[in-house]
DNA sequence: AATATAAGTGTTTACTTTACACTTTAATAA
DNA sequence: TTATTAAAGTGTAAAGTAAACACTTATATT
């Protein structure tokens, strides 16, 4: 039998709701499912669980992201704590985190299951509850994040053409970025290594590939660089 | 008679704990106190409560920091949450906030009722659970923030001088700064006003008062103007 | 009247950011 | 085979921002 010092406190639900983000035909899009349960049964809904007793909150979130993309080893990062008493029909504390996953790598059959869709951020329907604030915070957390960490890699495959990852960054800032700064900025920080290979796809004359090198990445950081956007 | 929709799910104990501080003696301090109770009695801790069920989170935070300090309307902000399956010694979600407050506003007769003191941000003891990492996650908050939006003046008086001000600015960033350069960058944000008397405490020829104009910082930022430190 | 001490003041240099337009490559069509 | 087309790729100048730097001023105290 186990002691408990704080029983006559009140205990509450508490959950997790993942914003999940990948990226495809140049711009950031939202995993939302259509919410299979009530309350607001049928409304767009971020992916989200509830905490087990017996998990911490960021394996929670860790949890949820692997049920309904099936991928693991995500970028993963809080937004924070949403609690409101009457954010959800019932006391629901939640915790919001973002993901920032490789779309290629999600389990479409998921997306059956659960009735869930990608969506491109400009163009979300309104979400349950408070989860449209959730997302509308994730984008700033995201914005500051992005100019001081290169954590753009996690939404892009492992080879990446400049084009493409300077559209990514267009897509997070909401704004055109001049290719010229944009390739000037990104190479200086020497942190991709260029391939051979091109990506044939977009243009005739194709783009080369790059490779974000983590090592080098780890290595200029230890000397205590700073990195920014 | 209310219907539950989550009723197979976890209740978990919610709490916030919160980093109060206050600067005097020109550098930032914490308020910690001896906690009361078991588990860790004994043991420095931060200041914190439990969530009620029918109080939202930001309130459960206000209510605590009025609690120990005696203050209403503090600046508030949200640190995050803490969610370790052994981050307490049952399971305890914690939610971190700090608070800006004036320290000549603090009620000292709760210092006793609590155990409580104010400790320089530098030379803090080993605090309970994880409430170091907090008050790190703190620092490293307040530093962006306060880059990015006058704060500072929540920790002061209405009328403050100006050696005063960067002193404050010194113990965010825990870094000398040049005290031509602040004054420069602080006095082009026209968000100040000097006021005609002076403080005469710290030197013969005394240091002319400022006062923070919210009504100027209001209307700058309508005017879509950003400042940053 | 001399001294001591913190408050107050501008300018130059380095760095960072922004603006801006033409050339190259290679597949496709004529 | 040559011309066309469209995206990829490249450099420089100007403006703005940040950093470095040293002396003068005011006033209480001796």
């Amino acid at each position: 039998m186990s002691t408990s010092f704080y029983s006559n406190k009140d205990k509450l639900y508490v959950a997790v709701d993942c914003i999940i983000m990948g990226f495809k035909d140049n711009e950031l899009h939202i995993l939302i499912a259509k919410r299979p349960f009530e309350p607001l049964k049928g409304g767009w809904s971020l992916m989200g669980g509830f905490v087990d007793e017996k998990e911490s909150v960021n394996d929670a979130a860790k949890r949820v992201v692997g049920e309904f993309t099936g991928i693991e080893n995500i970028y993963l990062e809080q937004v924070g704590a949403f609690g409101e008493v009457n954010r959800d029909l019932e006391r629901v504390i939640s915790i919001a985190y973002y993901a920032l996953v490789d779309i290629e790598k999600f389990d479409t059959s998921l997306a059956k299951k659960y009735d869930a869709r990608w969506v491109k951020i400009t163009q979300l329907p309104q979400l349950i509850f408070d989860h449209s604030l959730m997302v509308k915070d994730t984008l700033s957390i995201l914005q500051r994040r992005a100019a001081v960490k290169p954590i753009g890699f996690n939404l892009l495959q492992e080879q990446f053409t400049l084009p493409l990852l300077q559209s990514l960054y267009e897509s997070i800032y909401q704004e055109d970025i001049d290719k010229r700064n944009f390739r000037k900025k990104i190479l200086a920080m020497d942190i991709l290594e260029k391939l051979d290979e091109k990506d044939k796809t977009t243009s005739r004359k194709g783009a080369f590939y790059y490779r974000f090198n983590k090592e080098k990445y780890d290595h200029l950081l230890q000397q205590g660089l700073h990195f920014s956007m």
